[in-house]
RNA sequence: GGCGACAUAGCCAAGUGGUAAGGCAGAGGUCUGCAACACCUUCAUCACCAGUUCAAAUCUGGUUGUCGCCUCCA
């Protein structure tokens, strides 16, 4: 298995540092509001990234924080007249919402930062006293330069930096021993949520946050810390230095980054009006279309959203639901045909044996099988190049049609099985839920449809279209196949 | 100004040395009362220029263009 490493700029063979065991840490959001389409990216990538590991074995540590302490927080909760804390914790619950929906699995633990402000103390402490951090009145700063190694994920001069920072030095930084210094803990102001601590009153800077929760929940070394490109610098960049100085140790083998979402071509902003969240998405389309639709590049790649996309993603969804949707009945009739022969053969036989005898594979199926095989083989190695899911779904689709030219109703239920073993196994690990939504419709509806039938019977064609006409305005699209009329909402 | 990424068909997107996966859309056909589904057929020489090589989308140099980070940001 290959990783791209955003610290060495290639791909990496993974090996983990347990044995059989992955200690990831994936950024979560901050809970000012609820989560935007960029956000589901990482989300949904390393979720995918996450269910790869388990598939080939790995026992899987998956940490993701919420950041519930910050000042985007405090704004809103000031602007709404409330306690940031009933902001963090609202939005806490809808993003949940949310990333359940898109088929999110839930993290091994997901803590909060204002739960573990302790363990930032005890860092924080422990920096100061190594030298690597100093009290300024009440703000507690990091001593960059003191840490040798930093820029070393994002490729960046110190020196270079500070040039930049001189012309953007920011009020109330006059503390600093130098502009680069970033903070670890900040002063209380009046009306803020704060903490006791030995420098008083105040609450932890960003970084630390991410440093003390990896520690915590995985220990000092991890495998992977994944995020979103944009915090290679200075999030990820600062999290190294607090991390390496506290614990003396690398703090994460891989480093893994996903990359932007833009809208029409353009980054996503509230100002240009083309912003859009998780659930804006989740009015038009079930949020399956949207994870499909991110997992159709490459997770380095900057991808484009547009509602073309979208509909393009929705079908191509569509194609492989249908013929699993499909599949599965195929199984169900096949498995009843070979029931009843079983009950015949064995009314006429005086000892049945072993239960249902299943009928045997033919020639043509165990060659079907052998495709099968080989477009399993083609989607793990797509995976174990540092996680090609646009391959990945090439795969699946090369599956979906081979199980559509092959998996009849005439089947044997061995082959069936099998087909439908195969390719669910693959879309379970890109989280696409195989099964759709069972849904009851109303009564109305189901007279109609009934009536439609009976207008066909009838070759009442006039009237069997104005039927379906009349449900495609309500909503409900019917198509008639071998096995009778079957529905789905549009 | 510093650092970096990318440029493949109408659209999306794989492919890092041997002559272009897959999907969406389109066209033609089979099936169906019609439609939908499904299946078959069809649709590119890989931004441009120069070079290395028996051989390049794939390596090197240059040109043009797009984008990102350097500041809160997934």
């Amino acid at each position: 298995m290959k990783i791209y490493n955003t610290m060495s700029k290639s791909k990496e063979e993974f090996k983990p540092i347990e044995e059989g065991k992955v200690r990831m840490y994936v950024c979560g959001p901050t809970v000012y509001n609820v989560i935007h389409i960029g956000n589901a990216r990482p989300m949904i990538v390393f979720d995918t990234v996450r269910r790869y590991f388990e598939y080939k074995g790995y026992d899987v540590n998956y940490v993701q924080n919420f950041t519930d302490v910050d000042d985007k927080i405090i704004k809103r909760a000031i602007e709404e007249g409330i306690d940031s804390h009933e902001i963090s914790q609202r939005y806490i619950k809808e993003c949940q919402a949310d990333m359940q929906a898109l088929n999110v699995k839930e993290a091994t633990s997901h803590p909060l930062a204002t739960q573990e402000i302790d363990g930032m103390i005890e860092m924080i402490s422990d920096l100061i006293d190594k030298g690597y951090a100093y009290n300024a009145d009440g703000t507690v700063y990091y001593r960059t330069r003191k840490f040798e190694g930093y820029g070393k994920l994002s490729k960046k001069n110190i020196d270079d930096l500070e040039a930049g920072h001189r012309s953007i030095q920011v009020a109330g930084e006059e503390s600093k021993e130098d502009p680069l210094d970033f903070v670890l803990w900040k002063p209380k102001k009046e009306g803020e949520p704060a903490w006791q601590s030995p420098w008083g009153e105040g609450r932890p800077g960003w970084h630390i946050e991410c440093s003390v929760m990896s520690k915590k929940y995985l220990g000092d070394e991890i495998d992977i810390h994944a995020g979103g490109e944009d915090l290679i610098f200075p999030h990820h960049e600062n999290e190294i230095a607090q991390s390496e100085a506290a614990n003396g140790k690398t703090f994460a083998k891989y480093w893994m980054h996903n990359g932007f979402l833009n809208i029409d071509n353009k980054k996503m902003s509230k100002s240009l009006g083309n912003f859009f969240t998780v659930k804006d998405i989740a009015q038009k389309y079930d949020l399956q279309v949207l994870r499909f639709f991110m997992l159709s590049a490459h997770y380095r790649s900057p991808l484009n959203f547009s509602a073309d996309l979208m509909e393009a993603a929705k079908n191509g969804l569509d194609r492989i639901l249908t013929a699993l949707e499909q599949l599965k009945k195929n199984l169900e009739i096949s498995k009843d045909r070979e029931n009843q022969r079983n009950l015949q053969a064995g009314a006429q036989s005086d000892t049945i044996k072993n239960g249902a005898q299943e009928e045997s594979m033919t020639g043509q199926e165990t060659e079907a099988l052998e495709e099968l095989r080989r477009l399993g083989e083609k989607f793990e190695k797509a995976m174990d190049d540092d996680f090609n899911t646009a391959d990945g779904i090439a795969a699946v689709f090369e599956m979906i049609k081979l199980a559509n030219i092959h998996a009849a109703q005439g089947s044997t239920s061995v082959f069936l099985q099998e087909v439908w073993n195969q390719i669910t196994t693959f879309c379970e690990i890109l989280g696409i839920e195989t099964e759709r939504k069972e849904e009851v419709l109303s009564q109305e509806i189901e007279e109609l449809i009934e009536l439609r039938q009976q207008a066909r019977k009838e070759k009442n064609f006039a009237k069997a279209d104005e039927i379906r006409n009349q449900l495609l305005d309500m909503g409900i699209e019917l198509k008639d196949t071998r096995e009778g009329v079957q529905w789905k909402r549009i």
